[in-house]
DNA sequence: TGGATGACTTAGAACACCGCGC
DNA sequence: GCGCGGTGTTCTAAGTCATCCA
């Protein structure tokens, strides 16, 4: 129960709370939404047109051509083949034979001249290329001026390719490696059956791996420890694997105990120590944590390679605690453009490819030993290139919106087909429509751990409840989804939907798939025909970012102090992670944590208490007296009272976020799932500081939406 | 059509760090 | 100066979805 993360009951009601009125609001606010999107259409008043227009006006100096202008007001109107379309769907464009979407702002000479640019002059020191248009501010800080434009490189103001290539030109060191295996020192000892015995460097390396985690769960699962003993012993010599015959007879303790007492005095290391290992790490990162990507240095992502170690499956994975193996540079292929300066393998060794694949945005890869899939290094989001497909995801999400009302009538109609597999489609789509589901793609048994989402849902994982409760037709969902985080819910469904249930449940066994004439290929399909570039996690995206909207609208109260507005943004948040089931395990200092606030709140109250009472004394002193004195003495008690109750305000407001956050992960969600341009145009509009919704990495990240999103940004 | 593969996004846990109160 | 607790960052597993190929 506690490995699924299981649920309480409170949280299951919380939740179908949730899930109902978001229904509701879905409903409501379709309608009212329906007729704004008419509104807007008249207007061609999109927040995009308005982010393009204030370009456009920060610009217009630049702009002298008037057949410029009018040639960037024409791809203004034609904004669903500017903005809406993915790079890849708009592949025979007339005019742009050089790859580019050109922003609005950037006339033709300046297309001109960036396409005259040859990305082989960048080099380490000289990429840091100003942006166009500013060239003329490099003065006596020229530097300065430089630096301080390219870190803020506002790529969403420039052009996208539209050949479907991701780069021009791409230039970095390769990855960094996991440090080689260093023995252990001779007095820490592994013991056999209660002897010591000294293990091969090879076993040894992989007895360790099962040391430092001797202390979690995992090492008490059969699974694991049949499957890391099945390893260990391939690394052992013939001799070792003669005498080593029971994991159950082996001693790590020492081992363990080595290293916690290795990890304590990291931990008690020097000042001077400290900064020294900090260093070296700013170094690294300086040196492997970035590349160039067309004239611009772009943080990496991930440029260590994973370190081998005892693999840690989620949930039930068959295959957790096998050995993943250590990664040498003969593993990885390095993508990068033939012009640049290859990036040079640890001596004596040599990559097992370099290629020059300018479709694919990764920088290396390797494909693991474990599953057998192919690991990649990568860009940090902050840069222009996740930064681009996110804009675009939220760009689809925003055009389901309009078409929403349709699909839904079209699957609605569906639920009346004569055909079994329209039936299963029309069902199973309205799961990811109201139930922000997964598509659930098949997965290989035995592979995985047992898993499900839409599409892969079994006759055992619904009951149907023709009455439950005071409610008619309900549906019980109870599966594990992705990463093996159970889905638990309860809800009405219509009658229709019902009834086809029923009759997909005709006889069929616990383990048969719910939609046996469905898989997330047909079902993904149907909707590339409904509208362009939908798919079932477009659903996810958009119904997470209109409740977090319209969750913002209900819960904001203009007059509230910043620590409520702060709440009713927690709270909108919250709405949205329920509805996409994102979960954590409650943290392990929670009750203690919990406990501490609620002391803090205790000897507020006190204070408050206190305060009042003095308050009261003052008047009375004031009413006797008449004097100024008195009067003054009054003023300041009454400021007193009210410092402490904003005081108490603020600890009872974070009290009840702590405990309605227990369970609930809010990051995914603000990370993945709301456009952020949602979240910036309600600070703008209540007058909080973005600091307090996103931290420095997610302004890094969502850093086009803060820049083009105003107060009147709608979703 | 369906399986395999590759590229990418989404996910929670673990770890590192930093500020605050004592 | 130290330890605690909370937050931010990193890590890597586990999804989705498009494309290729038989």
């Amino acid at each position: 129960d506690k490995e699924h993360r299981h649920k309480d009951h409170k949280k299951d009601k919380e939740r179908e709370k949730f899930k109902h009125s978001n229904s509701e609001h879905k409903e409501h606010s379709e309608k009212k939404h329906r007729d704004k999107d008419k509104e807007r259409l008249k207007h061609s008043d999109s927040s995009s047109d308005k982010h393009r227009q204030k370009h456009k006006d920060r610009d217009k100096d630049k702009r002298r051509e008037e057949k410029v202008c009018l040639w960037v007001v024409g791809m203004l109107l034609n904004e669903k083949l500017y903005m809406y379309r993915s790079p890849a769907g708009i592949k025979s464009e007339p005019e742009e034979d050089n790859g580019f979407y050109p922003s609005p702002q950037h006339n033709k000479s300046s297309r001109q001249e960036y396409d005259d640019e040859d990305p082989k002059k960048s080099s380490w020191n000289t990429t840091k290329r100003p942006k166009r248009g500013n060239m003329n501010k490099k003065g006596t800080d020229g530097k300065k001026v430089k630096k301080e434009e390219e870190e803020k490189w506002k790529w969403w103001e420039e052009e996208r390719y539209t050949d479907g290539s991701k780069w021009r030109f791409l230039e970095h060191k390769g990855p960094v490696f996991a440090p080689p295996y260093e023995p252990l020192p001779g007095k820490v000892k592994f013991y056999y059956g209660g002897k010591p015995m000294k293990l091969s460097a090879p076993a040894e390396e992989v007895a360790t791996f099962f040391a430092k985690m001797l202390d979690h769960e995992y090492t008490t699962k059969d699974i694991f420890r049949k499957n890391f003993f099945k390893d260990w012993r391939k690394e052992m010599t013939s001799e070792e694997k003669s005498v080593i015959t029971d994991l159950n007879k082996c001693d790590f303790s020492e081992m363990s105990e080595y290293f916690k007492a290795q990890s304590e005095a990291r931990k008690q290391m020097s000042k001077e120590e400290k900064q020294k290992i900090k260093e070296e790490n700013e170094r690294l990162l300086q040196e492997y944590g970035f590349c160039i990507m067309d004239n611009h240095k772009e943080r990496i992502g991930n440029f260590r390679i994973e370190p081998p170690g005892l693999f840690r499956g989620r949930g039930d994975h068959p295959k957790m605690g096998m050995l993943k193996r250590r990664i040498r540079p003969e593993d990885i292929i390095i993508n990068c453009s033939k012009d640049s300066k290859h990036p040079k393998p640890p001596p004596g060794t040599k990559w097992k490819e370099v290629r020059h694949d300018n479709k694919v945005t990764w920088l290396a890869s390797w494909t693991e030993n474990i599953q057998g899939s192919i690991k990649y290094i990568m860009l940090n989001p902050s840069s222009r290139i996740k930064g681009e497909k996110d804009w675009q995801k939220y760009e689809t999400a925003r055009r389901l919106k309009k078409c929403v009302d349709r699909i839904r009538a079209q699957y609605r109609e569906d639920w009346k087909s004569k055909e079994m597999r329209i039936r299963q489609r029309a069902v199973a789509l309205y799961f990811i429509d109201k139930l922000a589901l997964r598509a659930g793609n098949e997965k290989e048994e035995g592979e995985t751990a047992d898993t499900v989402g839409c599409c892969s849902l079994r006759v055992e994982h619904i009951k149907l409840y023709p009455k439950l409760d005071d409610q008619e037709y309900v549906v019980e969902f109870d599966f594990l989804g992705k990463d093996s985080i159970r889905y638990y819910n309860k809800i009405p469904v219509e009658k229709r939907v019902f009834k086809n249930l029923q009759l997909f449940l005709e006889n069929k066994q616990p383990e048969d798939d719910l939609f046996d004439r469905l898989n997330t290929s047909i079902l993904n399909k149907h909707l590339q025909e409904l509208m362009d570039g939908l798919t079932a996690k477009v659903f996810r995206t958009y119904n997470a970012s209109i409740t977090l909207q319209q969750q913002l609208k209900e819960l904001t109260c203009s007059d509230d102090s910043i620590p409520a507005k702060i709440l009713s943004y927690n709270r909108a948040n919250r709405a949205v992670a329920i509805l996409c089931n994102h979960q954590r395990a409650p943290p392990k200092t929670f009750e203690k944590s919990m406990q501490n606030l609620q002391n803090k709140i205790d000897e507020k109250q006190n204070q408050l208490s206190a305060a009042r009472k003095q308050l009261k004394a003052a008047k009375a002193d004031h009413k006797a007296s008449h004097d100024d004195k008195s009067k003054k003495a009054v003023e300041m008690k009454r400021k007193a009272v009210q410092r402490i109750e904003e005081q108490l305000m603020k600890l009872q407001v974070q009290a009840t976020d702590r405990e309605e956050n227990k369970q609930i992960a809010l990051g995914t969600s603000k990370l993945n799932y709301l456009d952020p341009r949602i979240s910036v145009a309600w600070c703008k509009k209540f007058g909080i500081p973005i600091e307090k919704i996103y931290n420095k990495t997610q302004r890094e990240k969502f850093a086009w939406a803060i820049d083009m999103a105003d107060k009147d940004y709608e979703f």
